[in-house]
RNA sequence: GUUCCCGUAGCUCAGUUGGAUAGAGCACCGGAUUUCUAAUCCGGCGGUCCCAGGUUCGAAUCCUGGCGGGAACGCCA
């Protein structure tokens, strides 16, 4: 199966001109000046480079075990002789071997040279990659079921997907995001079905999207007892799509009672798609579908349904058509790649969804390439862990789901008890904004909650998780970057780039500017493997590195000393805009205070 | 039953694509604020990297076989 779940198959970025990763410009010197004392090319030099695992050994490493077998020697005997041979030149400061590696030092004005004023500079740009070329890339994400609530478990898709559309800018691509809102299909039948019995359209006005869930839920219910009523609700989906004037009109109804709901919550997360089209638009374009399928002879009729059989694939068969005619999700998602190629003439297609349709994707996959689609490869399932209480599954057939919303304000309540806490506790006037920094926090601690492990894993919701404000946390990333700006504010002039940069030759300042420049390869990383928790990573590492040099009680960054206070402002002001820009990426929103 | 994913500290997770003494946060214990925001910082405690083999100079990482958890496997999406 390609792109198994967890692993990347290979590097699709790969096929586009990369820029040289940032920290590359730091390891290509040291490479270049082993590479003739070791009869190899700086490539393969390169990319055997290491980073030590303590920053007292430098910052970068070469291991002379492979060397000990062709020269015959014991490693640290190599590595003595090797860094004997090495001259320290421009951002290299000097070379030591330590045991059996090779320990290169960079020099801390030499990098902070290098790094900081290129990051003032590039502000808003600092970080991006310009690798994508304006190709256009989609990103299918989100995507929640009409007629349902926005659940929590809908956060992961939606989160990720936003992140990577953010992401694929700042890397140059032109991202295309699409909520294929699931408005289409058998669910809408169940609707309908129990709609006849007792749906009252008052109620839905006043009550919305829970209203609907609730006769979804009882539908699901009384369905246990009678399995015979999923007939009734294929029945009513067959006249839904047969154009039944009084199912259209319904179902339209309930359409727009939930985007009601659901821009809600988008605007809550700051989020906008490119393309809102539900499954429903893809009505008309899947008889074209069918007949291809049929002419290139890839039916066959299985238990009165149509079929794809890909069991020679190991993909088991693939259904396309009931028996009593009506459509698939397949059938649609078939549908909208294809629409989707010729819209966008996408280089890549993401289809941010859990795991558990894995199956499913590599079986449109597979049909798409019988189908002889050229860029069948081009389209990735970007799977993801599922959601789940801790001793149960959440499920939206028993009603048993965290609305979204909630989420989202309870965390806002949360962080505005803090603000309102922490102002009386300093004795300072609350905010006037304080329920938009609430909010901005509160997000920002939800959303980071979710990017910052890596998404294949399974996550267990839980209340004092999500609301956690402390440590590894979205409000701990917000609120280095808004001590930073309240200096800035204090130093009362912008930054300059003309600074005395050996007053950051220090080693904490090293580490930090480092990691800095690291945001374009948190990126790149990032987008190769669409893992948001990359940039999320360096993003702690940043704010930790700086959050330690400033607790220190003899690092000020704002002092009687001009020179110096310049100089750290410059480089308070690169943190800064690496957490502002890397907390873009993933969608969080920054607060100008906390 | 078959296939896929996951398994690292009490809990939640990193681990640079096979390298040095396996690292963070939470929780717990102890410290730090006359000075740039304590949603912070420092220290301590905490490990059979699920198990067993194999490959390798070298394995948490790769291979094989188990065990445990999750998911998918036809008319839902």
């Amino acid at each position: 199966m390609r792109g198994s779940v967890g692993k990347v198959p290979y590097c699709w970025l790969s096929c586009f001109s990369i820029t040289e990763p940032t920290m590359s410009r730091f390891a290509r010197p040291f490479a270049e000046a082993l590479a003739p004392l070791v009869e190899l090319p700086v490539a393969d030099v390169e990319k055997q480079l290491e980073t030590p695992p303590k920053p007292g050994m430098g910052q970068l490493a070469f291991p002379c075990f492979q060397l000990a077998k062709t020269l015959r020697k014991a490693p640290p005997a190599i590595a003595e002789d090797l860094a004997s041979k090495i001259q320290p030149t421009g951002l290299i400061k000097k070379v030591i071997a330590t045991g059996p590696y090779v320990n290169a030092y960079l020099d801390g004005e030499a990098v902070a040279r290098e790094v900081l004023p290129a990051a003032l500079e590039a502000g808003e740009c600092f970080g991006s990659l310009s690798i994508g070329g304006g190709r256009a890339v989609t990103v299918d994400y989100s995507s929640p079921n009409i007629a349902k609530s926005f659940g929590i478990h809908h956060l992961r898709s939606t989160v990720i997907g936003h992140a990577l559309v953010n992401m694929l800018k700042a890397a140059g691509f032109q991202p295309v995001g699409i909520n294929h809102l699931g408005d289409w299909g058998t669910q809408f039948g169940q609707l309908l079905a129990i709609w006849d019995e007792k749906g009252d359209e008052a109620e839905l006005n006043e009550r919305g999207i829970a209203y609907l869930l609730e006769l979804y839920v009882e539908f699901n219910a009384a369905k246990e007892k009678n399995p015979e009523l999923q007939d009734v609700a294929r029945a009513k989906f067959r006249l839904l799509e047969n154009g039944d004037a009084e199912a259209r009109r319904l179902w339209a109804l309930f359409r727009k009672v939930s985007l009601d709901e659901f821009e809600r919550v988008y605007a809550m997360l700051g989020i906008q798609f490119d393309d809102m089209r539900g499954e429903s638009f893809y009505e008309g374009l899947m008889p074209a579908v069918l007949t291809e399928l049929k002419e290139r002879n890839l039916l066959t009729e299985s238990k009165g349904a149509t079929v794809v059989d890909l069991e020679a694939f190991d993909l088991g068969t693939a259904l396309v058509r009931k028996a009593d005619g009506s459509t698939l999700y397949l059938t649609r998602d078939l549908a909208s790649a294809g629409y989707r190629k010729e819209s966008y003439d996408f280089v890549r297609s993401l289809y941010v969804v859990g795991g558990s349709q894995a199956l499913h994707f590599a079986q449109m996959t597979k049909v798409l390439e019988l189908m002889e689609r050229p860029w069948f490869d081009t389209i990735e399932h970007v799977p993801f862990g599922l959601m789940r209480f801790k001793d149960r599954k959440m499920s939206t057939r028993k009603g048993d789901i965290v609305p979204l919303r909630d989420v989202l304000e309870q965390a806002a309540a949360l962080a505005k008890q803090t603000i309102v806490k922490g102002a009386e506790d300093k004795s300072r006037p609350i905010p006037d904004d304080v329920d938009e920094l609430a909010h901005r926090i509160g997000v920002g601690a939800v959303v980071f909650n979710d990017l910052k492990n890596r998404r294949v894993r399974d996550v267990v919701f839980d209340w004092d998780e999500v609301l956690a404000f402390d440590g590894e946390t979205g409000p701990y990333l917000q609120y280095t970057a808004a001590r930073i700006a309240s200096m800035e504010a204090r130093y009362g002039k912008p930054p300059s780039a003309d600074v005395d940069f050996h007053l950051l030759d220090g080693p904490g300042e090293l580490a930090l500017i480092v990691a800095i420049s690291e945001m374009p390869d948190s990126l790149q990383r990032g987008l190769e493997s669409c893992e948001p928790s990359y940039v999320s990573d360096k993003l702690l590492e940043i704010a930790s590195l700086f959050s330690t040099l400033y607790s220190n009680r003899s690092w000020k960054v704002l002092s009687e000393d001009v020179a110096l206070t310049d100089a750290r402002m410059l480089l308070a002001h690169g943190v800064r805009q690496a957490l502002c820009n890397g907390l873009g990426w993933l969608g969080i929103p920054v607060p100008a205070r906390m």
